[in-house]
DNA sequence: ATCATTCTTGACTGGTCGTTCCAGAAAGAG
DNA sequence: CTCTTTCTGGAACGACCAGTCAAGAATGAT
């Protein structure tokens, strides 16, 4: 055996998807991370790789925290409720961040996922994992009653994904209450 | 006076919107835009000045070429249709683009919005102009009885351009025909 | 034909990029 | 203690970055 870390390898993944969160892949660089991240340059490619391998990890990270908040989420009570306060939810988030720094799986997706196979197979992976929280969510709905306007729920599901990253991506331009709201209102007007 | 341009302006500049559109900013070189445009490094300053100001250029170019087809498309007609034609046309688009390259303003605004202000003011500017498209088309469609079942008009207008935006971002990750039209079918729900 | 102006070309700038190397510090195993 | 392994930190790598320079080619005006 020999020396440990003198980091955490989780919080410097967390400080590392901070950084990528912020500024998008390209235009970080090993020394913004080398810097917030308060690990040496060559700690880094020890633990986590070069650059690209660093970015996947964090994304790996982000899908994994996001994806297990969003099924606690509709583990029970009222499906309508909590897509409501999913919805409501994001948008106070979109108000709160100075930095604007979106989603940073909706950000990858954009920069990179049209070049980068690893990229596009998370996103997709991320896609399709949401689709089916949304899917389980609005057939237990259904099931209880709740959502019998619901004629297609695959479909709607799918919807609802797409909503939420369009919202996202429109709050990166203008951050207004309203206008994110008015878009929350139209959007969850389908499930009745 | 003296010599002529050897390039046409206006095709070095859709050259360079190619490019941008294809790579993002960051990711885009200028050895890239050289090459692309066909004109040469001290030609691409001296006419459009440095990387960012080509940028934004190419960026105004995308705006006004985009509004004056979506603001044509509304023209006369049926809304409805010309609400279904515009989606189902992006639909195509998305599935026929090898690059999937998504949408050149959306790309602005995921990657740059945040953190550029000339950006951010172009996003905003653009996003202004979709939604009184959409709005005045709504409302025509009101008038003539088409949409009456529309009670907010101004927050479907925003719902719609939020649409349009998530389905493009889902295009990058995964450009399946049966995903995205099930998006298309459930946003244009809200009409009935 | 000469001049003035502008465009073109390719070499070149200083700086930053991602990545690697190496010497030394730290710490568990024997 | 000593040995061995691993981590640390700073220097260094070549490549590429955005942007500039200077010299020559082209062209309209006189």
């Amino acid at each position: 055996m020999a020396r440990q870390k003198e980091f955490d390898t989780e919080e410097a993944l967390q400080k590392a998807m901070e950084v990528f969160w912020s500024r998008g892949y390209e235009a970080s660089s090993i020394e913004d991370l080398v810097r917030h991240m308060g690990v040496n340059r060559q700690s880094i490619y020890d633990t986590f790789g070069d650059k690209h391998a660093l970015y996947l990890k964090a994304l790996d990270r982000y899908r994994e925290v996001e994806n297990r908040k969003l099924f606690e989420l509709f583990e029970r009570g009222s499906v309508k409720k909590a897509l409501r306060q999913l919805f409501t939810g994001v948008v106070e988030g979109l108000l709160c961040d100075k930095e604007r720094r979106g989603c940073f799986m909706g950000n990858a997706m954009s920069e990179l996922a049209g070049r980068c196979k690893e990229t596009a197979a998370r996103s997709c992976s991320n896609m399709a994992a949401m689709e089916e929280a949304f899917y389980a969510a609005l057939m237990r709905g259904r099931k209880e009653g709740e959502l019998k306007g619901v004629r297609e729920p695959r479909a709607v599901a799918r919807f609802l994904y797409s909503s939420l990253q369009g919202l996202t991506l429109m709050a990166k331009a203008k951050p207004d209450r309203k206008t994110l709201e008015d878009v929350v209102k139209v959007t969850l007007s389908v499930l009745d």
